[in-house]
RNA sequence: GGUCCGGUAGCUCAGUUGAAUAGAGCAAUUGCCUUCUAAGCAAUAGGUCAUUGGUUUGAAUCCAAUCCGGAUCACCA
């Protein structure tokens, strides 16, 4: 347990002791003390005040006597200043945590808690290449699994592949118009890039011939069926369905491109899948469950033959669960899937992430699950994420507007590469290790800026200022990191017998910090929120900074002081490496 | 229109289980490389926490109303 949990225990201890009330965790505040009074944590007697009919001063040295004298090994002192009881913790306590822990490699990681967790992410369109919102989903899906990893969780990662329906048709139709027999080979494009560019063909031709059309004095929404691209592919998506020879071969060899290009990009950016689940083999499987939500009454069937569920009571509306043609609607499919999934994995946990434009959709889906009483329903989670935007509002796949994801890296492994060049610091590297090292901050630079905001909230993304390298960055960290290995290559590994006395502030600062590695990893997996621990790394990075500004390691007042500074750089590096390894970046040995 | 989410420094964001004088980074200005890597450190400046009212010993945080922006409410996925 950490500090700050103990110092709530005994404190509500203390508390029951002295004044005979009964509380709760939640009634104990305590909070890291500010740098401008005396002591580490606070306990805020505010609350009490009232309860106990006591002034301040009297209520709070009652309490840090009495926490003083019974827990001698965890505090040293305390001051009172208005409602704060500021608690200095006894520095035997911190020296003690360094010793223990330094070496430890594993600092931060749990025990296996024996429960299970899905986690289904990137999910992309197999008719255009992935882009940044696709970036945003996989380092998020990728980063929350390895999170939940660390807290002890079995892990399984999954995609769910959307190969079928009207939208990848449309780039059939429009490589059949318009690419004369053209493939990635004969181009030399990537796959994916290939198969995009024809979906935006087909849009634009599309867009010319509703023109045609609407000059004709046909309505738009008439146009827009009638156009004969529309109707190709319309025909095409029912011969899909039927299984025509043709077909299916031209969508097999369209997607195989698709997916060989995806593989070289999820290779790249470091994403990988234990399962994926492709739409064309799980887009019939929720009919079932329509026949079981009309037997339990939990379904029912309108005039025409559609099947329905009512979600008034919930403050929702009414849902379509099937056509009238008996065809599935995507909620259908979701059906279909969640059992498919836990009937593979009995998960615990079943987190979905996906944008926050299918919120509506994810409620509905849970909620149906709920009613139909499937053991897994609570278990499903929807991750749910803000849209990536550009400064003049959303990407348009449709109309070629967006920032595609290997421009993107390759963009920030290129500036890093020439940051790299100017500094000058690693110029006996090989080609090899350069290209490496580019790829690490490049790589860097990309996922902390997608990963230090709140998942939960909208960002925008200005490509005409690119992404930072200084600052609250992932640059700025595996600086640090580099720095900190540059010191501890000097091979003096620190010693367990030389015991400090007399923490210097910088120095003290630091090991708190460090402390609290292992209540930001939880607090991480609860909240399903990966900036807090990039929001960590980076003060973790920067208190070391302040403190190797300050004061020399190698060149310490003693050897007592050097070896406590060698301890705490060894702990630093592993909390820097742990905390960026669980965002999915790597930390250079230099740059 | 119903539901949901957001509005904090010029910009990008923390802080939202109520608590001490609202914090970072970028951009601006100024110092610091004969000392373990200056992708660094230190300092200055920058705020009506959208607005109004309420609850409270105490509100950026909770409640209500209003304004602004966004998402969603498809026999699309």
């Amino acid at each position: 347990m950490n500090v700050a949990d103990k110092t709530r225990q005994v404190s509500k201890l203390a508390i029951e002791n002295l004044y005979g009330i009964i509380l709760t965790d939640k009634d104990i505040q305590i909070n890291e003390t500010k740098p401008e009074f005396e002591g580490d944590y606070t306990l805020v007697l505010f609350s009490f005040i009232k309860q106990l009919k006591k002034p301040p001063e009297q209520l709070g040295k009652e309490i840090g006597e009495h926490l003083l004298k019974n827990n001698t090994d965890l505090f040293s002192g305390f001051n009172i200043v208005k409602g704060f009881l500021n608690l200095s913790v006894n520095e035997i306590y911190w020296i003690d945590f360094l010793n223990s822990n330094y070496k430890e490699v594993n600092y931060g990681k749990k025990n296996a808690n024996g429960k299970k967790v899905m986690v289904e992410y990137s999910s992309p369109n197999t008719n255009k290449p992935l882009h940044l919102g696709h970036l945003r989903n996989i380092f998020l899906g990728w980063s929350i699994a390895e999170i939940l990893k660390a807290n002890g969780f079995e892990v399984v990662k999954t995609c769910i592949v959307n190969d079928r329906g009207i939208h990848i048709c449309k780039s059939m139709i429009a490589w059949q118009l318009f690419a004369n027999g053209e493939t990635p080979g004969s181009t030399g494009k990537k796959g994916d890039h290939f198969v995009g560019d024809y979906y935006v063909k087909f849009n634009e031709e599309s867009k010319r011939q509703v023109e045609e059309l609407l000059a004709k004095g046909m309505s738009k929404e008439e146009a827009e069926k009638e156009a004969p691209v529309m109707k190709a592919t319309q025909q095409m998506l029912l011969e899909w369905e039927a299984g025509k020879p043709e077909v299916i071969a031209l969508w097999k060899k369209m997607n195989g491109w698709v997916y060989e290009g995806f593989d070289v990009t999820y290779k790249r950016i470091g994403a990988d899948f234990a399962k994926i689940y492709y739409e064309s083999d799980t887009y019939l499987l929720g009919k079932k469950f329509v026949e079981e939500g009309l037997k339990q009454g939990v379904f029912f069937k309108k005039d025409d033959g559609s099947v329905w569920i009512d979600l008034t009571d919930e403050g929702l509306d009414e849902k379509l669960v099937l056509r009238k043609d008996g065809t599935s609607v995507y909620i259908t499919q979701d059906l279909g899937l969640a059992q498919e999934k836990y009937d593979d994995l009995h998960y615990d946990q079943s987190i979905y992430v996906i944008g926050d434009e299918q919120n509506y959709h994810m409620k509905v889906l849970k909620l149906i699950l709920k009613k139909l009483g499937k053991p897994y329903a609570d278990g499903v989670f929807h991750l749910s994420y803000g849209m990536v935007e550009l400064p003049g509002g959303r990407m348009k796949s449709r109309e070629g507007n967006t920032v595609d994801a290997d421009d993107l890296v390759d963009e920030m492994v290129s500036i890093s590469g020439r940051h790299t060049e100017e500094l000058g610091k690693v110029k006996d590297f090989s080609t090899e290790e350069l290209k490496e090292l580019y790829d690490i901050i490049g790589l860097g630079a990309l996922k902390f800026f997608l990963l230090r905001v709140d998942p939960k909230k909208k960002m925008i993304f200005n490509p005409e200022e690119s992404i930072d390298f200084h600052g609250f960055t992932g640059p700025f960290i595996q600086y640090t990191h580099a720095r900190i290995k540059s010191i501890l290559r000097k091979e003096i590994k620190a010693s367990h017998e030389l015991r400090a006395t007399n923490l210097l502030p910088l120095e003290k600062k630091l090991i708190i910090k460090l402390e609290q590695y292992l209540t930001i990893v939880e607090q991480a997996a609860i909240e399903h929120n990966p900036s807090v621990l990039a929001i960590y790394a980076f003060e973790v990075a920067k208190t070391f900074n302040t403190f190797y500004t300050e004061h020399s390691v190698m060149k310490a007042e003693s050897e007592v002081k050097k070896h406590l500074r060698l301890q705490v750089c060894e702990l630093t590096i592993h909390v820097i490496a742990s905390a960026m390894g669980l965002l999915g970046i790597k930390v250079p040995e230099r740059m």
